[in-house]
Order: C-alpha cells, then sequence, then structure tokens
DNA sequence: TCCGTTTGAGAAACCGTTTTCTCAAAACAA
DNA sequence: TTGTTTTGAGAAAACGGTTTCTCAAACGGA
C-alpha cells in the first residue's frame, strides 16, 4: 500500500516563514518563476517539501482562471460501455492534474439540467458528455455553454468533436475474418434497424462480401433485437429453410451467445461447421460461450482517453477538427 | 431538453454595481444574512436574477473551507456493481449541492495515491472507496487522511463506517423461498470459499435449513468459482450421484445460468422439478435465462446513496454510527 | 569615483466571496 | 431638545494563492 499523506494544513504562508522569505518569492520559488538567487530557489523548495506543502488547487484556480477539473455526464447507469470509457477518461487526464466530475443523469432533464448547473458553478473546464447509444442525445442542450465539450458514445451537434468507435471497420474486420476462414455462405444476425450501428455494421457486412466476391443479399441481414433470444430465433429460422449459412457475424454479442448456444443444441459444431463472429467484447459474455466467442473489441477505454486528450486541447484553445473521430476496432480471435 | 444558460461570467462585483450597493451588502442580500431593508434585499435579489448571476463555489470554498466536493475511488472497470454503487452516491450527493470526483484506480497503488493527492490538493471534504469485493481493501491506505472516508462493498478498517449488502439475510430469502415452495432436498452451488460473500451465504444456507428442520450437510455446499462453467459441472455431479436436488440455491446469477442450462440439456423441467434462485439480480443475465431467473437483488443503488449520506454526516461533524451496515436485500421472483 | 545596469526580493493588488467591524443616520425615550 | 438605541449599509480583512511593480544593493564600465 502507498501511504498518503496527512493532507496539507500547511499553506504558502506557513513555508514563507519558515523559511525566512515573503509569500511572494515563496510562490515564485515553487512555480520556477521570478528572480532569485538559485539558493534560496533551493533553499524554498526544500522547506516546502519538508513541511509537506501541497498548494491549495481552490486557491489557484481563483487567479488562473482553470479549476483543472471536468465534468463527465452519462445517462448509462447499468451497462457495460460507458464504465470502460469513464475508466479511460479518468486515467488520461489524472496524468494532466485534471480531475473528472461523475455526473449520472438517467434521462432525466431536470436532474441533467441540475448535474450541468453544478458542474458551471464549479467553474469546470470543460464537459465530457457520454452515453450507451450513438445516435441519442443526452436530455440537455450543451451545446450553447460557455465551455468546451467533446462527445463520445453519444451523440452530439454536427460542429463539435465526437468520438465513436469505427462500426465499419470492426464489422469490416470480423467479416472478412470469416472470409479468410473460407467460410462461402456468410450471414449477419443483428440489432433493431433503428441503431444507427445496425445500419453501419450492415453497410460495412455487404461491402465486405461484395469486395470478396461474395454474393450480396438482403436476405443475409436478419433484423431482431438484441438479445440471445433473438439469435437462438434467427438460428431457427435459417435451419428450417433450405440453404443454411457456414458463416455468422452477430450484430453483438449477446445474440452471438444465442446462436452459439442454439446451434449446439441442434449439433452444428462450431466452428467446425460454422464460424461465429460477435461485437463488443463483452468478456463476461464472450468468454463463457462455449467454444469461447471471437468478437470485435471496441477499444473503449482508449476512447475515452483520447476523449479527454481532445477536450484538454480544446481548454486549451488548441486547434482540434471538429466531427466525428472514429476510432479503430480490433478482432479478437476466440475458438468460434 | 432543459436549456442550460450560459455560463456565468458575472460576479457579485457585477451585481453590487448594477444594483447601487456595495458588494458587502450583496452577498448579505442573496446569503439571507445581514441587516438591511426588505426593499433592499428584494431589489438586490431581483437584479442578480435578472443579470444570471451564479456565485462561483471555488471563491465560496476558500472562505467556507468547504469545497462541497467529494472523492469517489474505484478499482473496478468493467463489473457490474460499482456502477450502480456510484450512481447511488451521485444522485444522493447532488441534492446537496455536492459533486463527486470519479477515480479509478485499477489495482495500482501508484495510480491510487496519485488520485487521492489530487484529491486532497482539490480540497475534497471527503471520500468515498468502493470496490467490488468485500473482503479486499483498495491498494492504498486512506485511515490517516484529514478528512472523513466510507467504505462501501469494499473492506475498510474496523472504526471506519462500511455499507454492504447483508448477505446472510438476502441468502436467508431465498432458502426461505425454496422451502415455501415445498422443495425439500436443497443445495447450494456457490464460488470459491475464499470469499466472505461465499462464507455468509453458506452459512445462511444452514441456519434456514436447520431452522425449517431440514437436514443440514456440508456435503449440500458446492464450491467452484464465478462461472457458468461451475454451474454446468456441478449439475453433472450431482445429476450423476444416486440422490438429486429439488431447490437449488446459487452464489451469483452467472452460476445459475449455467446450472439452469444444464438442467435444461438434461430435461429437467424447472421450476416444475427443480426450483432455482440466483444472486445479484444482474438484469442481463437473470431476465434471459429460461425461464428468467428468480433472484436476490443487493440494492446497490441505494446502498450508494446511503454511503454519500453517512460522508455527509461525517463531514458535518454529525454523529454516524461506526461499523459494519448491513443494508437488507431484496428477492425478486422471476419464473425459476 | 561616478553613473547606469542587473539582480534579488518584497509590497501590494488581485481573483470572487464571506464576515466582522465600524459608523452615520434615523428612531426612540426622556 | 438632548441622549441613547436601533437600523441600514459600507470598509476592510480574510481565504490561499499569483503577478506586477518597485526598489535597494550589488555590479560593471569608464
Amino acid at each position: 500500500m502507498a501511504g498518503v499523506d496527512f493532507a496539507g494544513r500547511v499553506t504558502l504562508h506557513d513555508v514563507a516563514a519558515a523559511a525566512g522569505v515573503s509569500i511572494a518569492t515563496a510562490s515564485k520559488a515553487l512555480n520556477d518563476t521570478g528572480r532569485m538567487s538559485a539558493d534560496t530557489r533551493a533553499r524554498i523548495r526544500r522547506v516546502a517539501q519538508e513541511m509537506g506543502f501541497r498548494p491549495n488547487v481552490l486557491a489557484k484556480s481563483l487567479t488562473s482562471k482553470r479549476s483543472f477539473t471536468v465534468g463527465l455526464l452519462t445517462n448509462d447507469t447499468y451497462g457495460r460501455f460507458t464504465l470502460p470509457v469513464m475508466a479511460g477518461i479518468s486515467e488520461g487526464l489524472i496524468d494532466h492534474g485534471v480531475s473528472v466530475f461523475l455526473c449520472t443523469v438517467e434521462d432525466n432533464p431536470e436532474l441533467a439540467k441540475i448535474h450541468v448547473d453544478a458542474m458551471l458553478d464549479k467553474q469546470v473546464d470543460g464537459i465530457i458528455a457520454t452515453g450507451k447509444r450513438i445516435d441519442k442525445p443526452l436530455p440537455v442542450d450543451l451545446s450553447k455553454l460557455s465551455v468546451p465539450v467533446v462527445y463520445a458514445l453519444t451523440a452530439g451537434p454536427a460542429d463539435a468533436v465526437t468520438l465513436l468507435p469505427n462500426d465499419r471497420q470492426g464489422a469490416d474486420e470480423a467479416v472478412q475474418h470469416l472470409i479468410a476462414e473460407r467460410r462461402q455462405r456468410i450471414v449477419h444476425i443483428t440489432g433493431p434497424g433503428a441503431f444507427r450501428v445496425v445500419q453501419e455494421r450492415a453497410a460495412a457486412f455487404s461491402e465486405a462480401l461484395d469486395r470478396a466476391g461474395l454474393p450480396v443479399s438482403d436476405a443475409a441481414i436478419l433484423q431482431g433485437d438484441w438479445s440471445e433470444r433473438w439469435g437462438h430465433e434467427a438460428v431457427a429460422m435459417l435451419w428450417s429453410g433450405d440453404a443454411q449459412p457456414d458463416g455468422i457475424f452477430c450484430g453483438n454479442d449477446q445474440i452471438a451467445r444465442g446462436v452459439i448456444d442454439a446451434l449446439r443444441e441442434r449439433g452444428v459444431g462450431v466452428p467446425a461447421q460454422v464460424s461465429v463472429v460477435g461485437f463488443d467484447n463483452w468478456e463476461i459474455v464472450a468468454e463463457q460461450t462455449r467454444p469461447p466467442l471471437t468478437t470485435v473489441d471496441m477499444n473503449l477505454k482508449e476512447l475515452g482517453r483520447q476523449a479527454g486528450q481532445a477536450l484538454l486541447r480544446l481548454v486549451n484553445g488548441e486547434a482540434v477538427e471538429q466531427g466525428l473521430w472514429k476510432l479503430p476496432c480490433t478482432l479478437v480471435v476466440r475458438g468460434s
């Protein structure tokens, strides 16, 4: 365990007194500004160190107009998506001395407003909005704030910085993997067509088949919901027809789980007869399927980290490319 | 969508000038302190309102010694446990104008120390430590800090306030439910014996059986790991013996899921022949099993809310009962 | 020796609030 | 009318820092 010092009641005033200088000189010594002899600077530093001086960031903020604090707004209470994003944000920002205010707002506009107001009152340098669905905005309008805003995994205005996984590229890798496994009759079992990710992944699916010279047909794309049950149903439908697929790309890991279970129940070998690829790399699902699921990882932690970096640049007034940032996904090959 | 005002560049100084009073008077008018005519107070208030004045909390904190900010430390990046706890904390504290710093520290002592230092530098009023396992501490010692600390779902020192779900009571309800369903031969399939929750739940299991006059035997408690696979294995073991159970209490929902799947594969009817109860109420698992899983909910959001309240009382110097707070679990009856 | 420059450090103002004093004017009592 | 109390409001210090200015002393060149 790392010990943590007794929190600092020691002020700059105390340090200055102990070192026998004015607080102005002490301040400059510790910030490497101003002019003074190397001796004086070193002495003050040493005294500060010995006394365990830790500057009060609040006081600093008052003059610097920077609070080294950002707000994180999320509408996701249970899901698996935002936690890694949040972890990435927090990890990426702490290196710069920036702390993150966590605010969960459900889908409640009043609650969201309260949280945003609280953040602004606390002088956050910027805000990151994050959610569980890339085509739905949070229940609050952040576009007219006086602080910069970055969107991650949630819909933002067109002129904002918005970070998303590259669903097309991820889906493309999944399908290419199936093709590399010499699969000829590949289908896509996915979620509701209203989700943008469904459209993106389906488009990439068709494109990849086309590029490989395989037949492309809308009938190969089965839309349902995001559940295991739908995976079961889809398999039942496919196996009641005349031609069965030998490769299945699923819209998420839960559907894939349902598909794999259904295939096993029918005595269809995975991956011997049919290869299955999922999407999300939700380890708790992907590692428990039999066989373990090959799936696409969205690198959400890295996405969070980059969201933090982007916000920091905006706060510093540096140029940041507006619009959609699509971050690469990674195929995780397991046994399916 | 709720609109959010343009963040406040308006200072108390501006309000005072606009109202033709000193900033001292303005401050007092807005805080309902000091002495002045009702007219003056109302006028200043109106002006402040019209100008959209929002006090700078940082400046306030400087004099009040309260930052209205607490730190939340967690070592859980993916799990399902801390997210609802965090949501509860955030929700419960925002009502008091308190914001929450989120810090994910994995199991990295250096990172943890950096985060704690950052929180102290930002003058947090208190800290909540939360984790995914009630018998493992975070990788940092928080016991000697100058701010109060509350532990939720993680191990803390004996003299601290620590909030946990009441595993015994939850397990008891689960077993009582099985007994009420007229099950006679009940077994407990659970996780690794090193986990305290395993011991607690197992103890409550035996006690409940005993109380009901049913035979108690160590052989009825099967320890494995937390996986679906173990659920399968355990069923295989049980059904290869001579006497099969008619009620199964599982240590978590994933094991229960494995158990239910294994029973279905063997043609054993759930709940016709065997009743199954899980633990966690992880909806994504519990609602997808066939039939949907009856399980124990730990009310984690409420736990988080109470953790926040407890910390607030400590911050205010109010008396708070030290030691373990065991919060009630709720049985959620579904179809198994 | 004299004058201009550099150096080292402190005084003071400032950031946005709160809070304790102080004090003139108004109200009241005699 | 005079003296005392109350009232309303402002001045100023404080919170913990940063930053701009000022200025004496040391230094360098002629």
